[in-house]
DNA sequence: GACTTAAGTAGCACAGCGATACTAATTGCG
DNA sequence: CGCAATTAGTATCGCTGTGCTACTTAAGTC
């Protein structure tokens, strides 16, 4: 199941394909947001990973195969996040791409041959990959609201710290540990198990899984403060 | 800068497009939610309007070039909604499709060859591009946060009922009024205009514009509502 | 045992929101 | 004209959610 070894990089210099299927794959490395990028045909260059996109397949199951061959696993989530066709750069050299967000969970090993990047330090990608990046991380912030990201990018069991700073990640500002809490559990989410865990010196947390237990009106709200 | 006649319907027989580009044009309806559709080759079918996709091009610009084509002025909101391969059917033939929505002040006359059709009396579309619909009428949902989408969707000077009546049905639930009211005159979202509008019988409302100005920190807050 | 560090809780003040109830301005009708 | 009907817009109350300060609890460190 992973014995494929690239099959797309093998393919870049015989048949250019029309379209490209890339990859963003996003962990919580600590405060700060990695991606997981391969090295290119040049050393110096890094490069996200991709396929040549098959038009005739059904493109999401697509994604999530590719995924589950590159990263060894699935997945813990996957969403499109869009195309592109314009002037930029791609490795591929195909003049269209269609790129997907995937989330892994925090300490998720780095498979051969790739390695995890913040975002802030990430360079030397070809132009549109480097864009994909940005709008893989706006939509992770857009849907953050609606699908369990967060949790997700966590081990199934964590502490509710932990669960805040992928909060404070991805909001990218401070939160206040009582409010937190106090929303998190006036919202049902999330069960306390039986274990703590002790991290050097402080009082150990106790740990919880992410079980969602309401489903009651969904009321989506009016929100103006975000308009301007 | 009309008189281009259904370019890419003229297209369909002959090569068959590796992709489409689509449009998903939307605007309100009284409580309703239309989207503009025109007659297909066969009488009684439905069709988006769709171009195919050079893919060589800016995708976004061509597709806001497309929408002006088409409707013979330019939308007033544009955005990508995302691509999708299946095994669906599409009017083109083409096996990959990007779609778009575009948002139209109400009341904005249809094309020759294209009506306004409300979405739940949209049927007979192929099935791609009913997909597309849906994705389109989530993606204007999911952005109206962020984007000023309910404005967009009226006159540049509108009442407070009208503005009311486009979150109603983008929301799909009513509002109170006064709370409305007061969550807008707090985030400082439009100004009063001098005009009064009289629309038959009741006091006559007093116009506004769109006319944002705070842009103070736009702390996102953590919403846990919507998840589970 | 005293100090440090981190987890977790309690209580307060205030802002936001939903609801009821009100006032204001216009049309339609006897 | 007088009055009901209709729609716009406001005032006030109570509840809920949120930010904050301050506290307690449980571990490690010296």
């Amino acid at each position: 199941m992973r014995e494929r070894s690239r099959p797309s990089a093998a393919r870049a210099p015989g048949a250019p394909a029309t379209a490209s299927l890339d990859l963003v794959c996003c962990a919580a490395a600590g405060r700060h947001l990695a991606v997981l990028v391969q090295s290119g045909e040049r050393a110096s260059a890094m490069m996200l990973p991709w396929t040549a996109l098959d038009p005739a397949a059904a493109m999401d199951a697509a994604a999530a195969r590719f995924a589950r061959e590159r990263l060894g696993r699935a997945p813990v989530w996957i969403a499109q996040v869009g195309a592109s066709s314009d002037g930029r750069r791609h490795p591929s050299g195909a003049p269209l791409s269609v790129s997907y967000v995937a989330v892994l969970p925090a300490a998720t090993a780095a498979p051969d041959g790739m390695e995890w990047v913040t975002v802030a330090d990430l360079t030397g990608l070809a132009s549109r990959q480097q864009a994909m990046v940005s709008a893989a991380v706006t939509a992770l912030r857009d849907r953050m609201d609606i699908s369990p990201i967060a949790f997700r990018m966590l081990a199934p069991e964590f502490t509710l710290s932990e669960l805040q700073q992928v909060y404070e990640l991805l909001l990218g500002r401070r939160l206040h540990k009582a409010s937190f809490r106090r929303a998190l559990q006036g919202a049902y989410l999330v069960e306390p198990t039986d274990s703590w865990r002790s991290e050097g010196r402080g009082r150990p947390a106790q740990l919880f899984r992410y079980a969602p237990r309401k489903r009651r009106g969904v009321r989506r709200s009016v929100r103006f403060e975000l308009l301007g």
